[in-house]
DNA sequence: CGGGAAATGGGTACTGGAGCCCATCGACGG
DNA sequence: CCGTCGATGGGCTCCAGTACCCATTTCCCG
């Protein structure tokens, strides 16, 4: 419990469908220091709200159409530092997670965790206490350290605008001449791109791109 | 409103994010005509629940671990044909819409859809209408379903359990050597398998068929 | 019993993905 | 002013994926 006197935290929801968006608002405002202040149906709308509203903390989707969470995260921070970031995602994979602390999340939460636990984040968020969502961090971090230790720097994973074009068309399942007609280049600059997305993805072929791009919102499956 | 004596409408829940579960189930909770009796976190646990809960409603995610919705689907109503079955779903997609309808559900609700729409979708469903997500193709629902019902469904692009199984792995990123090892058969019957994928479901190569997976529920992205 | 479908496997050929080498050009920062 | 990096493009090789041909075995159904 909190003290009376505390203001409640003031937060932005940005979820892409309405019925999670609904549903988390539900716990959310059952507790009385939290109260969701802002609905935002995708990335850019987010920021929007973000600029109109006094917001604490953005409790946001990490896949998103029009902009991914991540993204938004990254602009969300850079325009208002003192919001938090709780990034809300299905996903429990390790890339994710650094991703979105690189971004700026102050937190990672899954959608599989309980209710207590979305609530126990946001609190945690606004303290500046990272939240360790159940189980998989130990081994998450433990993994990081490992591998920075043998020198494996995590691949850097910040793709340029043109990277990311041309991930986009891979994954939807253009073939490089396709490509190279779309974007008025040649082939091998399709091929030289792709391979770079590989490099960077730390990925083997075509269909681990595509897989990236659906779990990172840039496409739908 | 529904008259008072109407004995209300026993759910099950299956989603496998508890997020969204407790969520969904705030939502249903709050109308007087509809009691969530039972939470599952997979499809499997879903068939479970239902054999030993009294349910007259299973409102099922399309995409779960260990049991996709869509084969819970099928199993729900071949042990209880009583159930009715809605599908939740992210993907507003028609491959799917008409895959959940195959599979024997009798409602069709993107995850984007607002509170309100989420209940009266069950109750049509107990009703036996067909609630419409985006509201356009009544009749041609209402026509699907007839056919349905009456055993008239022309086995349209209906996988083998082996076809179904390399597409999983296909899907996964193995290579065809690979798959060859893992399903002790040799590399041509893998290619003949994938070759027949590719003409039933009317794609073009391993990206797509990976892409149709993710869609369908076979693998996570 | 006969026919069809499913699963198995082989051959041959082409295409396209992917790794590896190379180079040029412009922008931007130290 | 020079080095780095992003974007561009070319040549080369290797191999996986894909198409099209063929066959056998098993099993179920009419």
């Amino acid at each position: 419990m909190t003290t009376p006197d505390t203001p409640a935290i003031r937060i932005l929801l940005a979820d892409d469908h309405a019925l999670v968006r609904r549903g988390v608002r539900l716990i959310l405002d059952r507790e009385p220091d939290l109260e969701v202040v802002a609905e935002a149906g995708d990335g850019a709308q987010a920021i929007d709200l973000a600029r109109t509203h006094e917001v604490d903390l953005a409790v946001m989707d990490i896949a998103m159409p029009r902009m991914t969470g991540l993204q938004a995260t990254r602009e969300l921070v850079a325009l208002k530092p003192e919001v938090r970031v709780l990034m809300l995602t299905m996903h429990d994979n390790e890339q994710y997670f650094f991703q979105a602390l690189k971004a700026g999340a102050s937190g990672y939460v899954l959608k599989s965790v309980a209710d207590r636990d979305l609530v126990a984040a946001c609190r945690a968020a606004m303290r500046d206490e990272p939240f360790l969502y159940p189980g998989a961090v130990t081994a998450l971090i433990r993994n990081y350290l490992d591998r920075v230790r043998h020198g494996e720097e995590p691949p850097d994973q910040v793709l340029t605008a043109r990277e990311e074009e041309v991930l986009k068309l891979v994954a939807e399942g253009h073939s490089s001449k396709e490509i190279a007609r779309i974007l008025f280049i040649s082939i091998k600059t399709v091929h030289r791109h792709r391979a770079n997305l590989l490099h960077k993805l730390g990925l083997r072929d075509r269909l681990e791109l595509t897989r990236y791009a659906i779990r990172a919102g840039l496409i739908e499956a």
